[in-house]
DNA sequence: GTGACTTTGTGCGCGCCTTCACAAGGACGT
DNA sequence: ACGTCCTTGTGAAGGCGCGCACAAAGTCAC
């Protein structure tokens, strides 16, 4: 009942994660001059299944002309207006230690339509200090941020601070937050948040690994 | 016929990227000297339904006691085995710019059971450079690694590199890569590939973003 | 203008994952 | 020894996403 399946623009969340993968290669594709696609040559691109490439499509409209395939700028438009990047986002990142700052220096940001608007720490010897062209700036700063627009979060401070400091975005109205804390953030409902963690990655990873070492022999006595 | 459903280890991929999560809530319950945990409090430390947790190290084998829960310490050794944590995993960095210096520098690498081993980069001026205490070699020494056990790539290189990378590990006989590089990597199907995706989680928060704010209005011109 | 060809958009069945609900099982007090 | 209470482990149902296969639709050559 929270929302009318004919009226509903709903997008699945799996087409959503990869839209930005489909943007991505038409980007590549348009840089290289090619102005219309097939929805196999997408696949290809993208190591996706061509009919799941074309029912992700299909949610945003019928862009495609048949017998032919999808015009490579208007789709890439098409998507970029359905994932909300047709303006920028201002982002703030929160915590300038060694990750922090590798994030301030990504060049990766701008060019999809992100714009680090503020480095903060808890840190007074930091403040003032430039990081990647923008100085880094106290945590009361943060309110202020919000009133210039500042929409998305970064934490990047240790997992003991990651709430406490969660707790100062969703204070001010950030609704946004991209955790890279190896912590579970308590928020309200209406924040999203979504957790970059490096261990688990490794630690699946480890699972495979194993699972396919157990097939042949337990092997790994490394003993150097 | 792949596999016979009563010999079978098969652990559900959605339940292997939840166990590390669990792991990392049972030592910190561990930490505080709590003993015995029940599927509830595990449920409220890692935002997991009960049920799932439950029905999750359901698949491990029958660790709990009925009517009081689980062994904090004992169901933390049988996930560590499950994942393949019992014995320390080498891992190498390829790339030794922003990000790949702010993971060489990452401690929560070792106290997880994987160890750096190497840190390669093709710029022959950062041979020998220290970095948290480890020398940067050449992408020569790879093999040499291999041999001392090496297991797991990690990718911290341009994405224009990443595929050269790639097939590098690849032919020294590396299975399980983490990729940081915005680009989709073609391996052998032996091969395991992880990607970190920072632009990807930035337009999916985007997309969140944009819809919360699409119920109220568009919003969201901020001519400074 | 017509026919052959190409590629989209989607209806449908299947399998995995989640969630509910409860019987089975074990501890603990008396 | 026995009953009560608590929590596990799981059968079953529902939902979601995936991939096949094909009809619809439009292009291009002649
Ligand atoms: N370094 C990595 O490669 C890496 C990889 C994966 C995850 N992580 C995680 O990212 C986080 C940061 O890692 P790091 O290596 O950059 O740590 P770091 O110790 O180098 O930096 C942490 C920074 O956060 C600041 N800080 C601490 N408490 C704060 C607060 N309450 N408010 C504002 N700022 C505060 C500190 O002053 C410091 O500058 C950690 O949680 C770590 O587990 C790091
Ligand atoms: N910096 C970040 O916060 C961040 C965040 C997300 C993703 N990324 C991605 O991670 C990757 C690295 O980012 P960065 O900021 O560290 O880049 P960087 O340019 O600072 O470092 C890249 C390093 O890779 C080395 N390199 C290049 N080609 C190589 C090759 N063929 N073999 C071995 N080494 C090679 C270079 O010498 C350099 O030291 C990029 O793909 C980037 O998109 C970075």
């Amino acid at each position: 009942m929270s929302a009318d399946p004919s009226t509903r623009r709903g997008i699945p969340d799996a087409t959503v994660a990869r839209l930005p993968e489909y943007l991505r290669a038409l980007h590549s594709f348009s840089d290289d001059g090619i102005a219309s696609v097939s929805s196999e040559d997408l696949a290809v691109a993208t190591g996706v299944g061509s009919a799941k490439v074309r029912k992700d499509l299909s949610y945003l409209g019928s862009y495609g002309i048949r017998g032919v395939g999808y015009d490579v700028d208007h789709l890439a438009y098409q998507i970029s207006f359905a994932l909300g990047l047709t303006h920028e986002w201002a982002v703030a990142i929160v915590g300038m230690g060694n990750l922090g700052r590798a994030l301030a220096a990504y060049r990766g940001f701008a060019t999809k339509g992100f714009r680090i608007v503020g480095l903060l720490d808890q840190d007074t010897r930091l403040h003032g200090q430039v990081v990647a062209g923008l100085p880094v700036r106290p945590m009361a700063d943060l309110a202020g941020l919000v009133g210039e627009g500042l929409a998305i979060g970064v934490i990047a401070t240790p997992a003991e601070s990651a709430q406490d400091v969660c707790d100062q975005l969703v204070s001010v109205g950030v609704r946004s937050i991209l955790n890279f804390a190896p912590t579970v953030l308590a928020t309200p409902p209406s924040v999203v948040v979504r957790k970059v963690d490096l261990s688990t990655e490794l630690q699946i990873l480890a699972f495979h690994e194993q699972r396919k070492a157990g097939r042949a022999v337990t092997l790994a006595e490394v003993s150097s």
